[in-house]
DNA sequence: CGCGGCATCACCCGAATGGCTGATGCCGGG
DNA sequence: CCCGGCATCAGCCATTCGGGTGATGCCGCG
């Protein structure tokens, strides 16, 4: 941390007047020094390695170098400073990617100064921040309603299996025969498109299918 | 929404001192009323039944019907009350059960007065309150660096495993013999409490070694 | 320096798995 | 009224698994 000048920032949009608006808005501020500016993730990266600022305000969508890419980069190279993304809709489905990919906090462009400005706060202290949008988002993701395109019976079976059951024991399990549980495991794989159990539960758990207890 | 007389809550928790406090606060704040309260998560769900509050403060851990199945029953009854969970410490591991139940936020009890407040009106809003601390919980889980008890080796055969490769082609693909696959394989299974392969990815996943790729 | 964890390999064997072919009954939509 | 999806069942058969037992070499920690 800078500590003499504040929360050290690095702006990141490739429109201009935002980046202009920003900066003007924390340089009147007290608490806050804008490094630098950058106008597409790659140049961000850059700007980032050299002068390490505390806290990068990013957007997403950019041309030349999106933000994500940018966000998984300095992830990979253990760049310490806290990315927080600003997006002007959060209609994106980046969102999560871009916090799995290591932002600090997910603003939308419209919050009010104060929130912004308290964000950038929290950030640089390390702390989480997510709007509400946003929050409610990731809150869905995790309890996301997945059609599967299994049948019942087919769900049935591929969460015992998941569970390290037998043919045999699903078979009793569910009161029918081996046999229809290899038929049912026959389509399962079918419609999952891979050939053995073990596959068959990677997929459920990839599609959502398995994994909500 | 009881528009007359601001967002009606209902307090759950097992400590009357607690109860107490907040209704004190909430009845001293114009825009609350306190409906009722409750002492243990059943006598939570008939009063929300009964009276449909906005919001429901609840506590998680509570003798006699916690707070986790009340929020359980609550959706599942289709009760639209918005549950707030409140808790002493973020030390649980609830906090993600309780938010995939469906409450609607989840804070610290010492969170500040006004924060309290604005998280309530947020819920009654219908948005999703999340403190810091629990927000980061929950991105952190998103990319869990779950720290897996598995060798190096074993998790690269589990991950093909989960791709569906026989112990044959992991062989090949890893430059070893079939055995020293199948040794692997057994570690894991060891390892993970399970004793297919089935089973070992799901908790492969379940367990965050698998799943993000 | 010995013990434990990791990584490597071998051989045996019984049981489980997955593919294939084929069949029946029910139900709902076109 | 027929077709397709679901659910049920049967038998055959090659392959794969998983368990057991045992062995070697390397490395790090005490």
């Amino acid at each position: 941390m800078s500590e003499s000048s504040g929360i050290s920032l690095l702006l990141v949009d490739d429109h201009p007047v935002v980046r202009n608006g920003l900066r003007g808005m924390f340089e009147s501020t007290p608490g806050f020094t804008v490094l630098a500016e950058a106008s597409n993730g790659v140049e961000a990266v850059e700007l980032a390695a050299d002068l390490t600022p505390d806290v990068i305000l990013m957007d997403l969508r950019m041309p030349g170098g999106g933000g994500l890419d940018a966000i998984t980069e300095l992830t990979r190279r253990g760049i310490r400073s806290k990315v927080l993304v600003l997006t002007t809709w959060d209609t994106d489905t980046d969102t999560l990617p871009a916090i799995e990919a290591g932002a600090t906090g997910y603003l939308l462009k419209d919050a009010p100064q104060d929130e912004l400005f308290n964000a950038v706060r929290q950030a640089a202290a390390g702390r989480t921040v997510l709007s509400p949008a946003v929050a409610s988002r990731l809150v869905s993701a995790v309890r996301s309603p997945a059609p599967s395109p299994l049948a019942a019976r087919e769900r049935q079976v591929l969460e015992l299996v998941a569970k390290g059951t037998s043919n045999r024991d699903i078979a009793r399990e569910l009161f029918i025969s081996e046999a229809t549980v290899k038929t049912h495991l026959s389509h399962v794989f079918t419609k999952l498109g891979v050939t053995d159990r073990a596959a068959a539960v990677a997929k459920g758990y990839e599609q959502g299918i398995l994994g909500r207890d």
